[in-house]
DNA sequence: GTGCAATAGTTGGACGTCCAACTATTCTGG
DNA sequence: CCAGAATAGTTGGACGTCCAACTATTGCAC
């Protein structure tokens, strides 16, 4: 059907060809940055319609998630795997469009709590709906595909020290 | 051995317990920006030692594939898939660097050839090695999940119309 | 109990990505 | 043969990520 030859094949061809080693590794190394790419691109496309972006989406669903929907800007990080300052933008972002409020901690006055409004909640419910629909991003591609997408890089994630 | 818990499994739990669908998709596409976040950051640290960055380097070894060791800006946006201006940036930073020259097209005058110099070729063996070493960020992966990443993910690009 | 280390968050800057808009050149259809 | 369409590349701006450096607050060791 498509005789047009696949990118990440072709380098790999033209690094063997060339005699360099791990060329398996290079094509999954470069197979994830595409793939990254393709589905941050889609669900990024249905989150505009809600003004997020998948990060801010992610914090604003870790908010919602907790008992008091409110977190510390230092934990969204740290369960988000994103450096502070990326936390201090999300938030930024989102407590400008109203879907979070900042507040002080009751007893530390270092930290800075992240609570989700009303219009955040309101707005997580729809956007997660929208993202169903696409399977976040996933939606042209087989069940089990995911599945095994999720187990082999789960040991990427934790060969890197994830946990 | 580690008692703490998977955050993406975590979460997936989280999604569940909430009732929401897809959750296993959710955990695909949050897998795939955590591994691409480790790979990169672990190739870039190698990488910082030439002067290179993953997208710089990804060019500056297309460009040294072809015969003449020069190609249109265009093309290599083309084979690397990223956006024009993506090309401009980096084959901005390549040429501030010695690694590349900008040609003018012998027939067409709409079209710039980024050119490799000496220094460019030296440098991407040189990279190149340094990356065997750490098989593109993925030393710590099994080498039968590199190649089902590679396989998995090529699902992946394939049904988003890559070629 | 006090001074220094650790922690929490922010600002400013670098980088890669994308998009919209723009210039220059080439192609093409009537 | 020429006007409009298509192509090639760049600039300027938005966004997310990271790092280094900074302020404010808290914790701790002696």
């Amino acid at each position: 059907m498509d005789d047009r030859v696949d990118l990440i094949q072709e380098a790999k061809r033209n690094w063997d060809k060339r005699g360099w080693a791990e060329s398996t590794a290079m094509a999954a190394a470069t197979s994830i940055t595409r793939a990254h790419q393709i589905i941050l691109a889609r669900v990024n496309d249905v989150l505009a319609h809600h003004g997020l972006t998948f990060s801010r989406y992610e914090a604003l669903v870790l908010i919602g998630f907790t008992k008091r929907g409110a977190l510390p800007m230092g934990k969204i990080g740290q369960r988000l795997q994103v450096h502070p300052t990326s936390v201090t933008n999300a938030i930024d972002r989102l407590e400008a469009a109203g879907y979070v409020t900042r507040l002080p901690h009751p007893t530390d006055r270092r930290t800075t709590l992240a609570a989700i409004t009303e219009a955040g909640r309101m707005t997580v419910e729809l956007a997660t709906k929208d993202l169903e629909a696409i399977r976040y991003g996933l939606d042209t591609v087989n069940a089990e595909t995911t599945t095994g997408i999720v187990d082999l890089l789960s040991e990427v994630r934790h060969s890197a020290g994830d946990f």
